[in-house]
DNA sequence: GTCTATAATCGGATAGAC
DNA sequence: GTCTATCCGATTATAGAC
């Protein structure tokens, strides 16, 4: 791997680490084991740096995303595989995770990638949902937009409640809830009031 | 209020706002308008401070979710109202945010709060759920710790993708769905291949 | 209790030699 | 392209006067 490629390797992984306001220059230096000057000969300073990184874990988890989406498998059955999907819940989301850091969050060119990330995402859940829906594997009131932000929520929240409780163990229990709900092993009674 | 409330208080705030790593002793006290020499006579420091601010916000989110649980209609009222509340989507969740500061986490002390909130929210919801499978409310294949950390979950998953978007109206789409799911206005098909 | 002074270290760069 | 030197403000305190 070049110089170039090392320091947003190494900017990657602190932005997942540490965040942008926890990680300085000199920490990016030290991991991808480059010189000061090197640094700022190939990039302008840290923002430019983060810049990189966060586009490419961006396009990294798009492009992971998409694979498991385009599989082949009834549309409950690629939702399930994305939603149990292999991933270091304490670690959190290199993504999701940037949505926290208010440097980040108030510069428009870090900021866009991780709003257009999660925005595809749901859409293209969304898209899913809908057509599960059309082909009658879903409930046909169910609500495509809504119950996509709904998942999207859960992995994310998941990470949160994970790092909280120090174990991976509670991103699998709200996924398997989520699935839960969805695919109808838990919900409100058939003898509940607001059945029809 | 006295200057150690004031100190408190604004140690809460820019915890929220920026995080442990964001915040500066300095900033405490500009905006707590205290001298430096006053917060180190009440405080014998930084993370001395983080600990009162982070154990008051703890104790404030989890009785203001008490009072919501323990008010009077039905289970799937009280679990909705919860999920509805009022909330500044975009600020995000005082306590869930921590989770992302990794200096934090990895102070037992300050970390505490953190994991006995989510410990304590997640058990409370799961309680109610389980009545509500009880009386006949819910679906008695309904997991109650599963659906409640995946609720959990989706709160605050959704402040994540509410911030991302920069619209606060994600973290109420992430709770329609969830509810949709959770009432069963949205499931798999009654005709769906899982329905026995 | 609050104020000012002092200080060691870090953060985020720029400049110029090689 | 990479290195070292230098810079200035911020961070996180401590010390002692008032």
């Amino acid at each position: 791997m070049d110089t170039r490629e090392r320091l947003i390797s190494s900017t990657r992984e602190l932005l997942w680490e540490r965040g942008y306001t926890g990680t300085s220059p000199k920490a990016i230096q030290e991991r991808a084991d480059v010189g000061q000057g090197s640094m700022y000969h190939h990039f302008r300073g840290k923002s430019d740096l983060a810049l990189a990184a966060i586009s490419r874990s961006a396009r990294e988890m798009r492009d992971s995303a998409d694979a498991v989406f385009t599989d082949t498998g009834t549309v409950v059955d690629r939702i399930t595989a994305y939603l149990r999907r292999d991933r270091d819940a304490l670690k959190g989301c290199p993504v999701g995770r940037l949505t926290q850091d208010p440097d980040v969050m108030a510069d428009p060119e870090l900021r866009r990638p991780v709003e257009e990330t999660f925005a595809w995402l749901t859409d293209r859940l969304a898209g899913l949902l809908a057509d599960g829906r059309t082909n009658g594997e879903l409930d046909p009131r169910l609500d495509p937009e809504a119950t996509a932000t709904a998942l999207v929520a859960v992995l994310q929240g998941g990470y949160v409640l994970a790092r909280a409780a120090g174990s991976a163990d509670v991103h699998a229990r709200a996924v398997h809830g989520a699935l839960g709900l969805l695919t109808g092993d838990a919900r409100r009674s058939p003898s509940g009031q607001e059945n029809r």
